[in-house]
DNA sequence: CAACGGACCTGCCTGC
DNA sequence: TGCAGGCAGGTCCGTT
């Protein structure tokens, strides 16, 4: 489920019901998600305040004066806010119960996720330090990008989906970005003029801007029980459209695969 | 350094 | 109905 419009859904559904609340347990029922949960996660974490819920990139943060919580949802991770006393689910992995008695619940079936602890500045975690600039931010320009793929041979697809030229553009919003652009998929990164690089830059904004509208409409549901209908499916021009007529000419959608990989893109629209 | 493939996992779908 | 195989929204790491 997530990219980041859902992260940044997630964040905001959460926000509301997490912050200025106190810490009193943290309940780790299973710690090996893509690195094993620290234990300075339960031992640190209670008895704090929850002073922040920021994201960077795909990455939540919870801030507190003692440190600061690092939650990534992989591929199949989702969190939801809930009775403290409510019985977990299979691949509920992590509660943060707070002194209302309610918690903030991980669920992941594929563990892709993380959830880690640092009591240094966030920004600077070897996971964060990297990244590039926010997409939906002033920094995601032509000339960014422009200047971060000079000489790079790489598909632009990959160079885009890389979070060290700009965080958090996934391989659904790659696709439709490069379709909204005009741009092949597979055309090298350093091949790309100024101008349609800005042109790139202004898709990712407009799509992740318009998946995020979507995803308010599932904040309504949020305590619903999962939420995880296609509720932008409808507004994908190609991700997963194989086959079918591109919006645009008519023309059969085509696929590549690349690694493992998909890209879908219209070979008569995008060059 | 760049580029690629493999790794980490489960669930769901398809086809035999 | 069962089972094997392929596929999935991420991203780090080791090898060329």
């Amino acid at each position: 489920m997530p990219e980041l419009p859902e992260v940044e859904t997630t964040r905001r559904g959460i926000a509301p019901h997490v912050l200025h609340k106190k810490v009193i347990e943290v309940r780790v029922r299973e710690a090996r998600l893509r690195w094993p949960v620290p234990d300075e996660l339960p031992r640190r974490l209670p008895g704090q305040i929850i002073e922040g819920v920021e994201r960077r990139g795909k990455y939540l943060l919870l801030r507190t004066r003692a440190g600061c919580a690092i939650l990534h949802l992989g591929m199949s991770g989702s969190v939801r806010i809930l009775p403290a006393h409510s019985a977990p689910r299979k691949h509920d992995h992590v509660d943060i119960v707070f002194d209302d008695r309610t918690c903030l619940r991980l669920h992941d079936p594929r563990r892709f996720g993380a959830l880690l602890w640092t009591h240094t500045d966030p920004l600077h975690h070897p996971l964060l330090r990297q990244l590039g600039p926010e997409p939906l931010g002033r920094a995601l320009t032509g000339a960014h990008l422009h200047r971060a793929a000079r000489g790079r041979t790489l598909a632009v697809k990959n160079f885009i989906m890389d979070s060290r030229v700009v965080a958090g553009v996934g391989n659904i919003y790659a696709n439709e970005a490069l379709f909204l652009a005009g741009i092949h998929p597979a055309r090298a990164a350093g091949r790309i003029t100024e101008a349609r690089y800005a042109l790139l830059a202004a898709a990712v904004k407009r799509v992740l801007r318009a998946a995020l509208k979507q995803g308010g409409t599932t904040l309504r549901d949020y305590y619903a029980s999962d939420g995880s209908t296609g509720y932008f499916q409808q507004c994908l021009k190609v991700y997963g459209r194989a086959g079918q007529p591109c919006t645009a000419c008519k023309r059969p959608l085509k696929l590549l695969r690349h690694g493992q990989r998909s890209s879908f893109y219209c070979s008569h629209c995008q060059r």
